[in-house]
DNA sequence: ACAACATTCAACCAAGTAGTTGAATAAATG
DNA sequence: CATTTATTCAACTACTTGGTTGAATGTTGT
């Protein structure tokens, strides 16, 4: 039945986008506040400011604050949920796959 | 320096959607036409035209025009991409936030 | 030829996204 | 206290998304 998981909603719309996926990576190499994870980007601080909220809202990004700096640390929990549904489906879909095709091959062998 | 990916922002878009979830699903089960993908879902044929779109834009279906059908087969092929790239990340940031944490551990012992 | 079927196209709508600029808030610093 | 720094809030724009309805296109079956 697979039931509905709006958790993935929102862990692979987090994902879809490359500045999202470069701020995961710079975070994986250390905690960081706003300020520096919007230096490395040509878009406005702002821009970056929503991008960092859309990652909170998928639970990817715990937010501290700490006098007048946010610090930004990564969590990987949510990330693993994706992974973890992404392994059970790929090797779900790849067996039955493989047993249509066998299937397929025996009904070619009879016509 | 981990180039930016178009194909990841189409594939994690295309998986961010409950219904195109459960469609790639059916289509593990086997090749399906347009209507047999729309018909346990509330919404209308054409709702469904457009999320089989998307997953072709993905590349996560290929459509195969036999007569007035359309079948649609599954394509692992950018899921497992994606999935490459998780599996990569997840190794990537776990040993370091493992080291991140070590590494607080013996500073708070110098404190 | 005609009716039924499979699918898309076109137009539209409401809501969401990604970006901008400018002002507001709050904390640190000279 | 005034200024700079860190960040968000608010308003706006352009574009995309997910959905609808109705018409168009092409195919099959009688």
């Amino acid at each position: 039945m697979t039931a509905p998981n709006p958790r993935l909603d929102r862990t692979f719309s987090a994902l879809a986008h490359p500045t999202r996926r470069a701020i995961l990576q710079r975070l994986s190499e250390g905690d960081a506040r706003v300020t520096d994870l919007a230096e490395p980007f040509a878009a406005s601080l702002n821009a970056i400011s929503k991008h960092i909220l859309a990652l909170e809202r998928a639970n990817l990004v715990i937010r501290r604050k700490e006098g007048r700096e946010h610090m930004l640390r990564l969590n990987p929990e949510p990330f693993d949920g994706a992974l973890d549904w992404m392994v059970s489906r790929a090797e779900l879909w790849k067996r039955r796959l493989k047993l249509l095709d066998v299937l397929l091959q025996s009904d070619h062998r009879n016509s």
